[in-house]
DNA sequence: CGGAGTGTAGGC
DNA sequence: GCCTACACTCCG
């Protein structure tokens, strides 16, 4: 006899990068009782409850087009293909409010044992055991496609003002310390990313289509202390409420106009 | 210009007794800012947080079938009628533990304005204006329906030491002290209830019929001081005190043996 | 106020 | 009809 309760049960989620986990839960009340509700953790602990919001939070780290959600596997050559679904801007022209803070990342969670994974039975293609995060190779150098997107302000004016801190530094020429930025503002998105730490000094001034390690933004490799960390996490702190205090006064505006139209 | 503070606002419940208020608050903070919370204020400042526990408080004196607890109004005619919920016994095998002390009754709670009420607008049927309650009409000699109801111990074992004061005396050869307990009890559990001083002495000794004042367990008319009440009261504080711990010690023992099938 | 759990409109 | 997606309730 199991004496675990089946309400309930967790596992690694099969489609999702490592680090996710798959719950299902069974409703044990009203009128809905028997029926199951699936959910995703996220590596940070953040609750995914719907394919949307899936696709809102991973962005375009992961291609969820053949993920099936309520299975948590990719339907891949069973012609079951959904329709690729629009993104939550497009579809109401609201962005994602959650701006809830996430636990700080602990050296655990870059720990995870390494699975050897292979996408498909009859898949002839098999990925370095030693380096799979479960998502296809990045392209070196490729910072530089997301030299188009700039923050703006309510007037859509760009923001110019932000400086990298002086321990980190753009190498060679033709890398600005924008695409810095924006390389390890992208990286820090990614579920499963590893520790950013910059190039190894051996890969400096050689051929960066051999030397570079495609893992880490192009700059030279810096320490981060723990009085750094608490420093910014009370900047950070303050800004997620600036941010959500904005984002608020938006969707309260456009709920007014709404009811105007009403 | 209005410079009250618009976060939080009371008034009259539409669809509740007389003396029951509705509160609205609005979410200051967080992912839940500019959502609101609703509350009830029962006539003796007991503050009540969701339908089931209005449920729960107001027994079955009052049909909330169709009570929108959001709104405070009765949804009758548009359909829009919801599924009734079952009670939290039925739910969850669970009593509720809520013991916290109400404020002591002042007569301000009697001289409510009375008004009329007809409970629908195709009613023919009108209630008294001067003794309506909100509630139908009750039965002479109803007590007698409590007479298979004991309060137990725990091995379910009847207590048999509840003796009436003897300033309380039952009026009649066919009622007992019993009966009379009985209908103490749940006419004080009663919203909106008069205050309960026994049968005035013209009714003694004739058709109980014609005579009896229907609002008044039978019994002799007695007085209660003030000093009554304060003895009263600094026992009730202790037997809740002791109830307190039971029901808590009875959860812990309950999530205890959850934990172990877990 | 957050969050787990349930309700439920609307799409298919 | 059923399911998906998300709003909402209820209670800690």
């Amino acid at each position: 006899m199991d004496s675990s309760n089946s309400l309930r049960k967790r596992m690694p989620a099969p489609g999702l990068p490592n680090g996710w986990m798959r719950e299902e839960s069974v409703r044990q009340n009203g009128l809905s009782r028997g029926k199951s509700d699936v959910y995703y953790i996220s590596p940070i602990g953040k609750k995914i409850r719907s394919k949307p919001e899936l696709i809102r939070y991973l962005g375009s780290s992961v291609d969820l087009t053949f993920f099936d959600y309520r299975s948590g596997k990719i339907l891949s050559d069973k012609s079951k293909a959904l329709k690729r679904p629009r993104s939550a801007l497009e579809k109401n022209g609201k962005v994602d409010l959650d701006t809830s803070i996430p636990n700080r990342q602990t050296a655990t969670i870059f720990k995870q044992p390494v699975t050897k994974k292979t996408n498909h039975k009859a898949n002839k293609v098999k990925s370095d055991p030693a380096r799979s995060t479960g998502r296809p190779p990045q392209q070196l150098f490729r910072e530089k496609r997301l030299s188009a997107i700039k923050p703006v302000d309510i007037a859509e004016k760009v923001i110019e003002t932000i400086d990298l801190p002086s321990t980190i530094q753009a190498v060679g020429a033709s890398t600005t310390s924008e695409e810095i930025i924006h390389r390890i503002a992208s990286q820090l998105h990614e579920p499963g990313s590893t520790p950013i730490t910059g190039q190894p000094s051996t890969a400096l001034n050689k051929d960066p289509c051999i030397w570079l390690d495609t893992k880490q933004p192009i700059c030279k490799s810096f320490i981060v202390t723990e009085d750094d960390i608490k420093r910014q996490e009370s900047r950070v702190r303050a800004a997620r409420e600036r941010l959500e205090r904005a984002l608020k006064q938006d969707t309260d505006i456009q709920r007014q106009e709404l009811m105007l139209l009403a």
